[in-house]
DNA sequence: TTCCTTTATATTGTGCACAATATAATTGCT
DNA sequence: AGCAATTATATTGTGCACAATATAAAGGAA
């Protein structure tokens, strides 16, 4: 077989961390899409979503921290959700350097909808739910590292 | 503390397992641009490289089931990496459907300078080797329930 | 106050990632 | 052989993701 005629070769695409992850989040993404397009959403406006839900209004910036992005994609992500009704940006009078990202009322309704999405996609995992736990978890604990690293 | 106010709310970002797995993608794609980007290839690329390095030629449909990956992503990332020489397309004359992808001389010899990538990432990760190992064999099984549900 | 530095967001340009569709070659059925 | 169905890749259009840069507001030192 291919995979064990180079047993301890470092470069074999099996032996790497990096790629399922990469390969994860790509299926990740293929399985949310048809169920948040009938929210009017895609995967990384979700995930802006989850973030507002639990707390609202917060800066760019905020949202940028908690997602691991920068201004460069927020922004235009979220003037499409400006546009589609979602969530309002304003300059924080305070600070005018600063844009205050907050849910419309639309927005906030939209969370009813979006309840059963978790249960609906973790159904596709089929796992002993114990053990997505401890999955999540050690990838949490991945995430804050890489990210110390990063800043 | 915000994360304690909705203990059992579903749609809490900490609770999410897709989250992680997308957040480490982006950053684990942050850590190796610049290191890549000596050798002139993407982190996508580099993938491809490395399934190329393992064996070669391949189709283009089989390096997307490596990969996990489509046509309308590889397509395009294949030309720009045959223009900078490291690979060749040729349609297979023994079915003009398929496009074999060839590493050139150059494609084949950069396997050398690639040598010390792994290491060099895997480095930042800091942690027991044995424990990223073991994530790995997790976030590999995830990967291939989710590729079997969505075939 | 003046000006220098820092901070927050926006813009630009490149390269994925994918759904939907198109094109063309092959297979299979009759 | 004829032709519908399947298969393999390419194309189109949208939306990220990010580095590099730009812009402008705030903070701070003299």
């Amino acid at each position: 077989m291919t995979e064990d005629q180079h047993p301890d070769d470092p470069l074999r695409l099996d032996r790497q961390i990096c790629f399922p992850l990469y390969a994860a989040s790509n299926l990740i993404n293929r399985l949310y899409r048809p169920v948040l397009s009938k929210l009017g959403l895609t995967y990384p406006q979700y995930l802006v979503m989850l973030a507002l839900w639990d707390q609202a209004p917060r800066t760019v910036g905020a949202l940028g921290e908690a997602l691991y992005l920068d201004s460069g994609t927020l922004t235009p992500l979220l003037k499409r959700m400006e546009q589609a009704g979602l969530l309002t940006r304003k300059r924080d009078p305070e600070d005018e350097r600063r844009v205050q990202v907050d849910l419309t009322r639309v927005g906030r309704a939209l969370k009813a909808e979006a309840q059963r999405v978790p249960e609906t996609l973790t159904a596709g995992f089929e796992g002993d739910p114990a053990d997505v736990e401890k999955l999540r978890d050690s990838v949490q604990a991945l995430v804050a590292t890489l990210a110390k690293h990063q800043s």
